[in-house]
DNA sequence: CCCTGTCCGTGACTTTTGTCATAGAATACT
DNA sequence: AGTATTCTATGACAAAAGTCACGGACAGGG
């Protein structure tokens, strides 16, 4: 993917003005990552703004213990670290590249500050993006407040667009995304799997009752 | 408070012209709560700007079951539900009063936006409010997601700033922002007597050790 | 082909959290 | 003051989640 591409895809620059968005194009450079490698940690000042053009990059927080919560995945096109790059403080989380190439586009603070400076209409989809972002957040905390590990984990299964798909990630990661180990994970699965909800082969899921997971997924009363 | 102070006190229109205070100003209305009056449902459009004058409101959400989590407690000055005003959905939680009179200074949305397209660079404060609610919910999430019941409600007790306090709310009450239930509430407060952390005298606590509360806070390993 | 590292599944167990029921303070109301 | 209502405290219990330990599947790399 191209940087113009890239640009033209995130959210918050969507009905920027061609002028803007070419200015950031030129601000910008690109950075390279291999699996494994930290674009940013968590409490560093903001690197200014970060687009993924190529690979994946996993947000997150740790915890001193070394629990991880998973905020989100990026994929192309995503924008990352909104956050500090609007408020001017440090990240509060780390990313990580997930892939091997990891190709980001960035462009420098000051540059970007400028950007916006020259054009004030930017703020108005940097909001939304934001706003969005937050619903988001909003959700997870109720979810973790309010709902239990299997429910958490059939919202998960029935953000899978297919019904039946190959699970794309670790227990692990799940568990680091769902708010809970491994290993919960593990039986968790394989409960729903009793109860008939999905089927389980190996780590390929076919969702059998839509309805029930559904419900489970809202935190209906049980079973 | 007048609407006047009211409105120079809110964080996002800190630094804005004059000219787009007053144009609010004139806009808007004041609506007046008794204590358990609902101001805004959940899934409700947005109301506009809000800012509470006098008085407390209390923003949460609930479950099917009737738990509840009450994600901030707005006093006089603060401005309630930017999210529905910055992105044109709807309210993510539910606001009531808390306290018998409770005013409300209001603009609806359609002033609201004009008075925003006139005055771009409100957009920043916006900009800049919304990112430190994120900050906040991020750290509400992870403490939910990594840190145990004792852990939150001991941050919850160092928010308090004055070493010794009477407990300015009910057990049900700090549970919904805590993440857990009354009893839970009551036991861990107990227990953090017992280890000598707190002394507890009815509703009044002093903070005997501040710096294991924090340890505990922070989720450190244990005791 | 074997070795190594990573990941899954599971049993046994502990800890934490939530539920229910009940009794006793505290508070507000008239 | 007397009563109703709301809170707190607590025991007994149930359920959910987390920890530890181990065995085995699987993939990649010499």
């Amino acid at each position: 993917m191209t940087r113009d591409e890239a640009l033209h895809r995130v959210v918050f620059l969507k009905d920027a003005p061609e002028a803007a968005l070419t200015a950031l194009l030129m601000a910008g450079s690109v950075q390279s990552l291999r699996e494994g490698e930290v674009l940013f940690f968590e409490t560093e000042p903001s690197h200014g703004l970060l687009v993924v053009l190529e690979g994946v990059l996993k947000e997150s927080k740790t915890d001193t213990r070394g629990r991880e919560l998973i905020l989100a995945i990026h994929k192309t096109g995503a924008s990352v670290a909104e956050l500090p790059l609007f408020d001017g403080g440090n990240h509060p989380t780390q990313a990580v590249a997930l892939a091997t190439p990891t190709r980001v586009f960035r462009v420098a603070r000051p540059a970007f500050d400028a950007v916006l400076e020259r054009h004030p209409t930017l703020a108005r989809g940097a909001l939304r993006a934001l706003a969005i972002q937050q619903r988001k957040l909003l959700e997870m905390l109720k979810a973790q407040v309010l709902h239990t590990v299997r429910s958490r984990l059939a919202a998960y299964l029935l953000a899978q667009d297919t019904p039946c798909f190959t699970l794309p990630e670790t227990n692990e990661s799940i568990a680091a995304q769902v708010g809970t180990v491994r290993e919960v994970i593990s039986r968790t699965l394989h409960q729903l799997a009793d109860l008939g909800h999905l089927a389980l082969a190996g780590r390929t899921i076919t969702l059998l009752d839509r309805a029930a997971l559904e419900k489970i997924a809202t935190g209906e009363p049980f079973s």
